[in-house]
RNA sequence: GCCCGGGUAGCUCAGUGGUAGAGCAGCGCACUCGUAAUGCGCAGGUCAGGGGUUCAAAUCCCCUCUCGGGCUCCA
């Protein structure tokens, strides 16, 4: 029909509609419930307000509030209101900028007066929000010069500070995606005639569309991130498209709370940080200790078993030897300051365990038939975290790392990294991860050692074995570690969270700067490449993560204490003993309870110890050598369960992941 | 390191200038009980540490330590 346009949809289908026709005319046209949840429309790839007139021939798709880029429109949206809101009851605040993140938005603002939110200001400006919310204000783009834009800001430096960075092109998303249009014009989105804010949008057309929010918390953060700069009040906050997902998501940071490792790590008694320590120092208490144990113990039969061999190396050593290894001058921030001893000699505490180990390699001359040479070592190591970074077991400033050094030919190097890894993602699994992706960290701008050849060499060696584990691989440019290149494995737990897990390094640099040789076949000398890796990288972040993994419900295999056994009177004790006994002989480790207590009582304490299994005995088991299982999970106990029954079963779940060593 | 907010009994927390409190945990006594809290009693604090203001400070001010949330950086 003459008048009409012509639209592409996604699969391939066209549709015409009538000249004018804007997204909500196309959402209007294929369903009801597509016009309800449709938050923008993407026009030739580009995201688009619902309400901008669409072209002849566009490819289109309407953006509903539930997928990715919808719930991006909906929370910056709600960015918006929020800045409508602080402004409102805080007259004369300056707003900066105010983009939707993963599970949610922020805002910068800086208040006048110097003045700084708190917790209840956020229920403040909660409530203001919902009034804007339910005065259903429209989002209306505006387009301007550059020049209209400063006047439009007047008396707002950032605002201005971004549109003078579109004004000298840049070129930067950051900014751009702020402000709009690199064509010499800024764009703005206005709601009321007292309220607009520069913004590339889109947005959803009324406030109406953001019911469901939230309000997080209040933080610090430098203006564009720069600790030079002015530091602003960032409000955090939620949105989501749904009564339901918002409740949904707010129960899963419930969730993550409850499995937050330092709040088990002191209600488990696992560990703790005795403040007499100084930040970032833990120990270990017997029961943390003990999984611990279990940790190490497996991680070395499975070295073992790899062809590892087991080396040891002290905390301390002379400046010397990091200032041979690059490390005094790449890494010192990261290193305590040195204790002066002898006479002026500066000794260090170490931050890693390589130059160590090089040592060992270097202790007599090595002939090929030593390679590949693999060198293991629990090493402790220590480094000055700065005091804000620091976080529970994860990041802290003495921990131990399941280290070794792979001295190896450069032929060796592709075969030793392809084992390295399926090593290493079996050994993830033993400990119950089993959904991974990697992440190929490359050569740092600024600071790194070594010819561009060799980092391009290394980089594309780590790819090669990255690529073939049919795992997702993504890029980290200008991550690597100053020696070399690395492949680092990223684990998602239980509930969605990632964590960086093991690092496999390839470096060319340290056997270099040790001038480390071995005597090839053909009777030269040769220089070895190093691969440095660590499976759990620290001890203490995986003891973390399996805390976190497992919500503190250990596996059988690495649970400290596997059965308790609860007589249910005290003429039961002696039969609990002799239960406790054969749980002993079985390898269990177990307790036997006295019955001085109501029995109910002593079964909710185990329960809250997360014990796998509570054995409860009375005169029914006495007589027939039976025992009632309580297991971790279950509703109901099971009753006169035959002791030699449950003693298969429990040392067959007790036992320790046997996958061997890879084929 | 920087910003904001905390630190009161082992733990979770009340307590806004006038004699330090509760629940749980601990210890003692009684209760002897079949699957997530038996009762009574006792003990437990340099209110993180130091300095200051005040007749008087857990409370107000300053410094330090430490924790949390972020920012900037990493196993």
């Amino acid at each position: 029909m003459p008048g009409d346009i012509t639209l592409i949809l996604p699969d391939g289908n066209e549709r015409s509609l009538p000249e004018g026709s804007t997204g909500m005319t196309l959402a209007k046209a294929i369903a009801r419930s597509v016009e309800r949840d449709a938050v923008a429309v993407k026009v030739n790839g580009e995201l688009w307000d619902l309400n901008r007139p669409l072209p002849e021939r566009a490819k289109v798709s309407v953006i509903t509030a539930g997928t990715a880029e919808g719930l991006a429109v909906l929370r910056h949206s709600t960015a918006h209101v929020l800045a409508q809101a602080v402004l409102a009851l805080w007259p004369g605040t300056r707003f900066a900028i105010g983009p939707s993140i993963e599970d949610g938005f922020y805002y910068d603002f800086e208040l006048p007066g110097g003045r700084h939110f708190s917790d209840n200001d956020l229920e403040v400006i909660e409530a203001r929000m919902r009034q804007i919310v339910a005065e259903a204000q429209p989002f209306v783009r505006e387009e301007h010069s550059i020049e209209e834009g400063l006047a439009l800001f007047a008396g707002q430096p950032y605002k201005q500070e971004i549109i003078e960075g579109v004004a000298q092109r840049v070129g930067d998303e950051a900014i751009t995606a702020e402000a709009g249009g690199a064509d010499g014009t800024v764009t703005a989105y206005r709601n009321t005639d007292s309220f607009v804010d520069l913004c590339r949008g889109p947005h959803v057309p009324g406030t109406d569309r953001l019911a469901h929010f939230r309000l997080m918390r209040v933080a610090g953060a430098y203006w564009r991130g720069d600790e030079h700069r002015q530091q602003l009040q960032r409000i955090y906050g939620t949105a989501f498209e749904s009564e339901k997902a918002l409740t949904d998501h707010l129960r899963r940071l419930e969730e993550a709370e409850r499995r937050d490792h330092r709040r088990l790590g002191a209600e488990l008694d696992l560990f703790s940080f005795p403040s007499e320590l100084g930040s970032g120092l833990a120990v270990f208490h017997p029961k943390g200790g003990l999984v611990r144990k279990i940790m190490e113990d497996y991680s070395r039969r499975r070295h073992e078993e790899a062809g590892y061999d087991f080396v040891n190396s002290p905390h301390i050593t002379k400046a010397e030897l990091f200032e041979t290894s690059g490390h005094l001058e790449w890494f010192a921030e990261g290193m305590f300051p040195p204790m002066e001893l002898d006479e002026g000699q500066k000794y260090y505490l170490k931050p890693m365990n390589c130059p160590f180990h090089i040592l060992i390699f270097k202790g007599r001359q090595r002939s090929y038939r030593e390679l590949p040479m693999r060198l293991f070592e629990f090493g402790t190591v220590y480094r000055y975290e700065k005091s804000g970074v620091i976080h529970g077991l994860t990041r802290v400033r003495g921990m131990t790392q399941d280290d070794a050094h792979i001295f190896c030919s450069r032929d060796q190097m592709t075969g030793e990294l392809e084992s390295l890894l399926s090593f290493v993602l079996d050994l993830l699994r033993d400990f119950g991860l089993d959904d991974f992706y990697l992440e190929l960290s490359t050569k740092p701008e600024a600071k790194a050692v070594g010819s561009d050849e060799d980092w391009a060499e290394a980089t594309e060696a780590l790819r090669y074995v990255a690529s073939a584990m049919s795992l997702e691989l993504v890029m980290d440019e200008g991550g690597g570690s100053f020696y070399g290149p690395k492949i680092s494995v990223q684990a998602r737990d239980a509930i969605g969270r990632t964590w960086q897990m093991s690092t496999i390094q390839l470096d060319f640099q340290l056997p270099q700067r040790f001038a480390l040789e071995y005597v090839g076949a053909d009777n030269g000398r040769h220089r070895p490449i190093m691969i440095h890796r660590a499976l759990f990288g620290s001890v203490e972040r995986f003891f973390a993560v399996l805390v976190e993994h497992y919500g503190g419900a250990f596996p059988m295999w690495l649970a400290p204490l596997q059965v308790r056994v609860e007589p249910v009177r005290d003429d039961h004790e002696s039969y609990a003993a002799e239960v406790g006994r054969a749980l002993s002989a079985a390898g269990l480790r177990s307790e036997v309870e006295t019955a001085n207590e109501p029995l109910g009582a002593r079964i909710r304490r185990s329960k809250l110890d997360k014990i796998p299994y509570i054995l409860v005995v009375g005169d029914a088991d006495v007589a027939a050598g039976t025992v009632g299982v309580n297991g971790r999970g279950d509703t109901t106990p099971a009753r006169d369960v035959p002791l030699a029954e449950f003693l298969a079963r429990a040392a067959t779940e007790a036992m320790q992941p046997v996958r061997g060593p890879t084929a």
